[in-house]
DNA sequence: CGCAGGAAGGAAACCGGTGTCAATTTGAAT
DNA sequence: ATTCAAATTGACACCGGTTTCCTTCCTGCG
């Protein structure tokens, strides 16, 4: 009872916590694990104990024991800052209180050392579990890595690829739907859409869904007014360049997201043209810089912050007693964010 | 010698690896950790199953046995996303391959729980080190946490503020200093500056250097033309529409970030202004943003990702036999990247 | 030829937790 | 009071490494 206090930065261990409350380190271990075979009057006391040294069990000794580490991988091969952090701090929104650490895996897919890079980090790690946004999230291979590691995951993309206990599924289709839609009843006929890279699936169903909203107002997509680019700004800006170029230009411009939206925004400020009066843009994910420019961007909103918190709640929902079998998949519909990039066509 | 291999999942540990190789588990650590004291023969033979069976030691009970983890925090309160990825890049190019892994930690030095949650964060997880940007580099409480934790850390600020091997120092009043004359020497007299947020040395520093900047072309800055902003867009929109209602507005403004800048611009837009005839523009921080807007705005570059690399190294350079000590202090010299946002004052 | 001394390698304890399974206690029924 | 199953608890091995300490094997040297 009188036992001298560790001293130093020594933090107290399973051991004194269990000498201080005259149980076994077992029973210290049921009482921290939340074991139902532990009497009332025991667990009071041990948490006693335990609150009075701010005791806090070892991770890494936890998770040597477990056979599984407490940190969460965001494995991500992913141009935009924006999307990234926002994402990041979604995961921690569900990771912080979970007693797990977030690990960040920055890559880049199209490396020949990728693959072996991310076996090391998932194999060595023994994560807790993986985040994985687009492009990673579509990655088969990545995929079948995981499991063969029986590491749990999470995959957020524009379509379900997987079980629904692990997806996040963001039906982007839906959103650029919305965007052909606005703009079609705006009046505009001469639409194009710069896609994103191929290696995106969310490049593919955002020209779907863009088609398809074009469709029910009669109009069709003509290929001649699509353009590939790489989600990045420049490629934003070349491909709306070689659009207005043409003899009877656009005049509007869907941009496979926002980064690109805004080099859409310079190549036409390089053409003299004004913004909406002589071309409409919108883009894809409502970065914060989308109500930045000038003119604000009109975008399809995609809740990235939420969609991350969503994927990790899918994580912890095991330490939270829910049985992940039983998660219904999270869906996203993006919004269409009106504002000042868009007007009807002039005359 | 003809042992069954492991199967499934299972991977080898250093006792297959001790068995393998017909020596005992402490030789096998001993070559792992480049211990001198092993035969060079014993070595090759002790490598070479290591590399047949992929054998990568256990970071956990690696770390449990050191009584440190082999993961690197990033401690940061920061409102851009673009500086915070940037620097968590160059952390990561440090890290990567020398076999540490990047945790993140954003947290908000303004609530109750910062300090208890960061005290958490290092003790619980033994961090192997810290590298700080600001403004939680500046935040004296958390170095002290850090030394009583016993945390290697380091700190990117814009003054020295400890010892050489736990700093990278930015000199931000040079930068700052280069950007008034590049004012100067275009002619304007009546010059504004919007400052940072208080929490940040480098609102002074920066506010500092501009001043004296400008004294060495015989001007001094007019308490009248600063303002006090938040490093956030919005306080930067509000801050210019704030000068630029005065009887005599400035002809150039010198926003404390870029991100300010970009919500100047914004202001002169909405005042009817136009950049850089009306009023000239200048940044801080480069971000990429930075080329991106209409006109590209003319700043001070902050090499964010070597910032962070550099930091990292400092961590790192124990593991690669250097002694840490011997470090000296990296030194940062903002350069001046002068675009389209600037130019001599209308008549 | 005997021996000091350093190089090389091994046995066992330990880091701080958890799993297994047996031992002890408790409560209710007989 | 006795008995038995259920509820609690503890002893001990183990997770996969490192550290401490000791033994063995050479070498050079007097």
């Amino acid at each position: 009872m009188n036992e001298p206090r560790r001293t130093g930065g020594k933090a107290a261990t399973i051991n004194d916590i269990a000498r201080l409350a005259a149980v076994s380190k077992k029973t210290v271990s049921r009482v921290i694990n939340n074991s139902p075979f532990v009497k009332e009057e025991t667990r009071k006391r041990v948490e006693a104990v335990i609150a009075e040294h701010g005791y806090s069990p070892d991770p890494q000794a936890r998770g040597l024991a477990f056979r599984r580490s407490f940190l969460v991988g965001m494995i991500y091969d992913n141009p935009s800052p924006n999307y990234v952090v926002n994402m990041q701090q979604g995961v921690l929104d569900a990771v912080r209180g979970a007693g797990l650490e977030l690990v960040v895996h920055p890559c880049n897919r199209a490396t020949d050392a990728f693959l072996k890079d991310v076996r090391n980090f998932i194999v060595r790690q023994k994560l807790f579990g993986v985040v994985m946004p687009p492009s990673v999230s579509e990655d088969d291979r990545v995929v079948a890595i995981l499991k063969e590691a029986d590491c749990p995951y999470v995959r957020i993309a524009s379509v379900s690829l997987d079980e629904p206990a692990c997806m996040v599924v963001t039906h982007d289709s839906r959103g650029a739907a919305r965007a052909a839609r606005h703009l079609a009843e705006l009046g505009h006929r001469r639409v194009a859409f710069i896609s994103g890279p191929d290696t995106f699936r969310s490049s593919h169903e955002r020209g779907r869904g863009f088609s398809e909203g074009l469709a029910e107002h009669g109009l069709v997509l003509d290929d001649r007014y699509v353009r590939q680019g790489a989600y990045t700004f420049e490629s934003g800006v070349e491909a709306a360049a070689s659009l207005l170029a043409m003899a009877e230009p656009p005049t509007a411009i869907f941009a496979g997201n926002d980064e690109m939206a805004i080099g859409v925004m310079k190549a036409a400020r390089d053409a003299g043209l004004d913004v909406p009066r002589d071309l409409s843009i919108v883009g894809f994910d409502d970065l914060p810089m989308a109500s930045r420019v000038w003119p604000n961007l009109t975008t399809v909103r995609l809740p990235i912050r939420d969609m991350g918190r969503m994927a990790a709640e899918k994580l912890t929902a095991g330490l939270r007693g829910l049985d992940p079998a039983t998660l219904v998949q999270p869906e996203v519909d993006p919004s269409l964010v009106v504002r000042d990039s868009t007007a009807p066509p002039g005359p």
